[in-house]
DNA sequence: TATGAACCTTCCAGCAACTGGAAGGTCAAC
DNA sequence: GTTGACCTTCCAGTTGCTGGAAGGTTCATA
C-alpha cells in the first residue's frame, strides 16, 4: 500500500512516517515507480510507534521496544525496565507541575489584575531569590 | 560586570545570556575591548527571566511579561492573564501525564518482568486500537 | 487523447530554547 | 613573557517533527 494508506491505518502523517524511515526506524519495499510501498507488518510497527510515542517514550526508547519487540528472545523484565524508569520520570515531572502550579496560583490570587500599576506577579518574579 | 559575573548573579549559563541578547531580550553596554558590560539592572532582568522560565513561561511570554515590566503604566490585568492562561495550561498538562502514568502503571503491573518471551507491554502497544 | 486532481517523490528550511565546540582576542598574575 | 582563565563570534547540533517548493505518477473524466 501507498503511504497515504498507511497514514491513515497507523494515524501518523505522511511526512512523521517518511521521517521515522530516514531515522531508520522502518524500511518499506519501493515499487518500480519509486512509491513506498507498506506491508501490514510496516502498519503494524508503524502503530507500534504511534501508540508509544502517545504513552510518552522518545524515539529513541521506541526504537528498543521496537527492537524487543521483534526480537522473539527479548527478556520482558527488559521491557518492563524501560516502562519502568518511563513511569518514575512522568512521577518526577507530575511533581514539578504541581509545585509550579501553587506557585503560580499563589500569584494570581495575589494579584488584583485592576489597572493599577502595582502587580505582585511581576514583584516576585523580579525580587525573589529561589 | 562581565558576562560570568552576570552567569553566576542570575543563576543563568552564559551561553544562555549570550541567546537572550541574540533575540533581543537584552542589551547590555559593551567595554573598550568587545566584552560585554551588564549593569545590576541587566542582572535584575536576567533573573527575572531565570524565575519566568523557570516557572514555565515560554521565552516569547517572558519577552511580554519583561515588557509589561518596564513599562510603568501596564496593567495588572495584563500580567494575571498570562499567568492565569499559563495556569491552566499546566492543569491540562498534569491530567495528561496523570492520565498517560494510569496507562503505563498498568502495562507495568501486568508485565512479570521475568525471562519468559510474551509480555503484556509489547502486546498491548503493538495490538490494541487506541 | 488530453487534462486536471490527487497522489507520490526529494530536498531544504524552520520551530523552541538552548548547548557545544572551534578559532581567536584579552587580561591579570607570576 | 608566558600561562591560564576569561572573553568574543560563528557554526552546527539537539528533538521530533512540520511546511513548502519543485517535480514525477496515476487515474478518472471530457
Amino acid at each position: 500500500m501507498n503511504i497515504g494508506e498507511a497514514s491513515e491505518r497507523s494515524g501518523l502523517p505522511s511526512k512523521t512516517i517518511r521521517y521515522y524511515e530516514d531515522i531508520g526506524l522502518i524500511r518499506p519495499d519501493r515499487g518500480g515507480n519509486g512509491y513506498r510501498d507498506y506491508a501490514a507488518s510496516d502498519v503494524h510497527k508503524l502503530r507500534f510507534l504511534q501508540r508509544s510515542r502517545g504513552l510518552g517514550f522518545s524515539v529513541e526508547e521506541c526504537r528498543q521496544l521496537l527492537a524487543l519487540y521483534e526480537d522473539k528472545n527479548r527478556e520482558s523484565a527488559d521491557v518492563k525496565g524501560i516502562a519502568e524508569a518511563k513511569l518514575s520520570e512522568i512521577d518526577r515531572k507530575i511533581r514539578e507541575l504541581t509545585e509550579l502550579r501553587h506557585a503560580l496560583e499563589h500569584l494570581v490570587h495575589a494579584c488584583h489584575g485592576n489597572d493599577r500599576p502595582d502587580c505582585p506577579i511581576l514583584e516576585e518574579l523580579s525580587d525573589s531569590a529561589t
